[in-house]
DNA sequence: GCATGAAACGAACGGTCGTGCTATTAAAGC
DNA sequence: GCTTTAATAGCACGACCGTTCGTTTCATGC
């Protein structure tokens, strides 16, 4: 959210042109970023644009990396501050919800993995980074929750980690038919019957 | 699967061109598919291919109601022959599971999804119906489930089937990423996961 | 076998796209 | 303030797209 201060005027401009193009891809996705309609949001010439980046393609990885390091800014980072265990895995999944809202349920992550999961190449490689590192996180918080006694020993943290991100999927999948409320109710008792399993017995 | 004779020549191939067009569709999204390539495909021209649908967009729906055609004869038709409940059920995701694989997990309605969701139309009009459709056919055979006495007598048939969509978006998700059969495991082990929530306490 | 209508072709149009070039303008360093 | 370098504009190319139109080929009923 909060930009380091560009140095020069020139990277200045790129936040400002990464910032619109991230926009436009949050709705129309990464493959429907053009760098046409995107100088004229930005009030710029399309060759002027294109400088920066050198390519389409370095572009589409600029706003990838962006979304990742936003996501992560609004999901994990400010869970980092409620207590380990329980409590922040569901902070995270509370800031998950909030940050499907922002983007109207249309987060570029997400979709990005449908878009390139057939198309090799260098945006698929990024694509599929993102996912695993976003992964291995939640995983991470999860086995926090198990050292703390609050899910149950045994604990298959890669697995509950599959489980939290299809939630996601489907709340972003729901939204469109349902309505963002009704897919948000849907995804939070989704968590409750999913949760209930990892409960560790009350003996 | 198996198409009813086409009467004359023109409906004959138009059948040929849709079943290349599905094929296209299942590797490149709906959205992926053009004019072009699909006429090179079946060995015509461009404006023939053209000529049996009139625009773009009819191809496009005609491709999206073949999809959804023949989703039904996969995988709920054959699971009708099953005992109704909970073993009809569990068919009916082992033939979506099928179903993902025979795809090589690019399932042209999940993807369909993601492409039109927020992009106001016709084909996202028939896209949501076909969605709804499919929840509301795999809310019915939860309900029978409930019936038999397998699921619990108050569980919400409408948000288990929200959570079985959601095992196959996860499945579809993470075939990119872990491959399709260690996918497939995780997904089976969700449903088992979340089928321990509705199963009626033994007392 | 021939006329008739459907089916397919081929070429072209208008549009958008990513990209490369050259010139011009603005910023930065001395 | 001048020079050097970065930043942007303008323009054009080639590729691909959906669509249209006039023509030609082919299947079909008499």
């Amino acid at each position: 959210m909060i930009q380091p201060p560009a140095t020069s005027k020139g990277a200045a401009t790129r936040d400002v042109i990464l910032d619109r193009a991230y926009m436009i891809a949050a709705s129309a996705g990464l493959e429907g970023l053009s760098i046409g309609p995107l100088a004229d949001a930005v009030g710029m010439s399309k060759s002027g644009v294109f400088a920066h980046f050198g390519s389409r393609e370095e572009l589409q990885l600029a706003v990838l990396d962006l979304a990742a390091t936003r996501f992560g800014e609004h999901t994990l980072i400010p869970a980092l501050s409620v207590p380990r265990g329980l409590p922040r895995l569901r902070t995270i999944l509370a800031n998950w919800f909030e940050w499907l809202r922002r983007d109207r349920g249309g987060c570029v992550l997400l979709s990005a993995v449908s878009e390139y999961d057939d198309r090799p190449g260098p945006l698929r490689d990024r694509v599929i980074a993102h996912h695993q590192r976003w992964q291995a996180e939640l995983a991470r918080a999860a086995l926090l929750a198990v050292d703390t006694g609050e899910l149950r020993a045994d604990t298959d943290t890669a697995q509950l980690a599959f489980e939290l991100n299809s939630i996601a999927l489907a709340v972003q999948h729901d939204a469109a038919v349902s309505g963002l409320e009704a897919a948000f109710a849907r995804g939070r008792r989704m968590f409750e019957h999913l949760l209930a399993y990892y409960l560790p017995p009350k003996a």
